[in-house]
Parts: C-alpha cells; structure tokens; sequence
DNA sequence: AAGCGGTCCTGTGTGC
DNA sequence: TGCACACAGGACCGCT
C-alpha cells in the first residue's frame, strides 16, 4: 500500500506526537509480524526505550531509540501505524499496541498480514530483510541527472520494472511509477536502455515532481492507506493514470489503458506516451 | 539476468 | 442471493 509519500506523511504525522516520549509496554496478538527478535524477546525489550528520532528509508519506517535501539517497520499493502488515544475503539486488525509513556499507544493494523517489524542495534540495521539493498533515495542530493541516464543505459529492463525496483531507487512503488511515466510521456513497456537524454531528463523532473505533490498531498488514500493521525491523503483524487482504466485522458481524451507489467497493474495513455 | 509464477493474507467487486 | 474467481499501494523465492 504505503509507497514513499505514504510513508514520509506516517513520519511527519507521528515523530511530532511521538518524539521523547518512551514505550510503556507492548502487546503482541500476531507474532508472525515480528520478524527479529523473536517475539517473547521483543516484548521483554520495548518497555523503556525512549524515541529519539524517526526516519522514513524507502518505505521503511525506523524508530530510533534509547541505547541505540532501532524498530523497524514495512507496512507493505495494508499495514497502518495510528497514534490512538486509549478510548479510541479498537479497530479490526489491530496486531500490535505499543504502549507509550503519556496514556496513548501506537497501534499497528493490518488487514493482509504482509508488514514486517524489526527491533535490531543500529549496528545491525543493515540485517533488516530488504534494507540494506535498497537503492538511492530521490531526494538524496547523489540522485542527479546524469546518475539516472548513465543507470538507464547499464539496466536491461522495462523502465516501469525499473521504477519499482528498491535496489534501483527507494520508494517509488505501483501508483506512483505509473504517475511518474505518465507525466515523463513515457510508455512503461521501453526498455530503460533505450531512452534518450531529453526522456531521461523528463524522468528525473517527473520523479522528484510526482514523489513532491505526493507527499504536500499528504500521500494517496484508495483504499486502506491513512496517516500516523488516522486521516486519509488527498493525492488520491489528483492521480491521472493509476486506476483510470477507460476515462479520458487528460491531455489527449482518449481512453487510458491498463495492462499488467510485471505481474502489476499499469495504467497508461497510449497516444500520449510513447 | 530479466522475467515469470507462486507465496504470504483478507476483503471487495464482478460476473454467472 | 449465492458462489467462484480475479484482483489489490509489496517483496521474496526458486526456476528458466
């Protein structure tokens, strides 16, 4: 669900509400979420540590804690992470309760399941499944033009494959790679070694540009995605291609397609990217 | 080595 | 109405 303006919005949303404050206890009633340390440790090693900062890597969530604690999280398709106040009625799908310090909890949902939390030493970050392979963040200042035109020529792929690939760029996952190729004029199915400079140029614009509006949009909210506050985004309804099978397209009025590439959805305008 | 299909899950929408 | 099936913001694995 969560891809990088998702992810970025839970962080803004939470780190205010949770900086300084310390966990109290933690409740556990799926363990299979819990991925390292096993959940009996996990559960004994919450209990004290204060959060210190929160970043947001790919679509990582990392709580860094007291005595150099980090806890990790992925939500995945439909993982939710709301900061709740102990009257709030406990929602359907509600795995984990992380019990702070001020009477209120962090409570995390997730209706499939496919989330994933960590609570490693910060030593051993780079042991989180996935996140030690993740590629550059589109924001990094290293993110250049000339990094995406001389890795478009290395890569033999699809450049919509390439969009979503973690170890490639960090975050950018099926909604916003569609959106991206859209604004670009770039039909998902070219193989990324085939763009030429002014494509490639669009492409860098167009990533940092999409990945932005996403996230002053306070990210996409189609079905289960909402922020650290429990309230949807707004990108949702700016979207121009991803589930815009049949409308008119926005800028030539003829039907947006939708075809599966890599096993995903892909929604694009036929006229308009080439 | 890029690209598949399967896997992990539940909920929703569609078509018969 | 009821049922079966396809599909969903992700990522990993094993196989070609």
């Amino acid at each position: 669900m969560p891809e990088l303006p998702e992810v970025e919005t839970i962080k803004r949303t939470l780190e205010p509400k949770l900086k300084g404050l310390s966990f109290q206890a933690v409740e556990v009633y799926l363990p299979k979420i819990i991925r390292t340390p096993v959940p009996q440790e996990f559960i004994a090693s919450i209990p004290g540590k204060t959060i210190q900062k929160i970043e947001r890597r790919g679509k990582y969530l990392l709580f860094f804690l007291a005595e150099n604690f980090v806890l990790v999280l992925h939500l995945r398709m439909t993982g939710r992470l709301i900061y709740s106040a102990p009257e709030d009625p406990l929602g359907p799908h509600t795995h984990i309760i992380f019990h702070l310090d001020n009477g209120f909890a962090l409570r995390y949902m997730d209706t499939r399941q496919f989330g994933r939390v960590f609570l490693v030493k910060s030593e051993k970050l780079p042991l989180v499944a996935g996140l030690n392979s993740l590629g550059i963040e589109p924001f990094d200042p290293g993110f250049t033009k000339a990094f995406l035109i001389r890795e478009l020529k290395r890569r033999h792929t699809k450049i919509k494959s390439l969009l979503i690939d973690q170890s490639f760029i960090a975050g950018i996952g099926n909604i916003y790679a569609d959106e991206v190729l859209f604004r670009a004029l770039i039909h998902p199915q070219r193989q990324s070694q085939t763009l030429t400079i002014r494509e490639a140029t669009r492409l860098y614009y167009a990533i940092r540009e999409i990945l932005k509006e996403g996230i002053e949009n306070r990210g996409a909210s189609i079905k289960d995605y909402v922020n650290g506050e429990g309230n949807a985004g707004n990108y949702q309804n700016l979207l121009k291609v991803y589930g815009h099978e049949g409308k008119p397209c926005t800028r030539c009025s003829r039907p947006i397609a939708k075809i599966y590439l890599g096993g995903r959805s892909t929604h694009f305008c036929s006229t308009c990217q080439k």
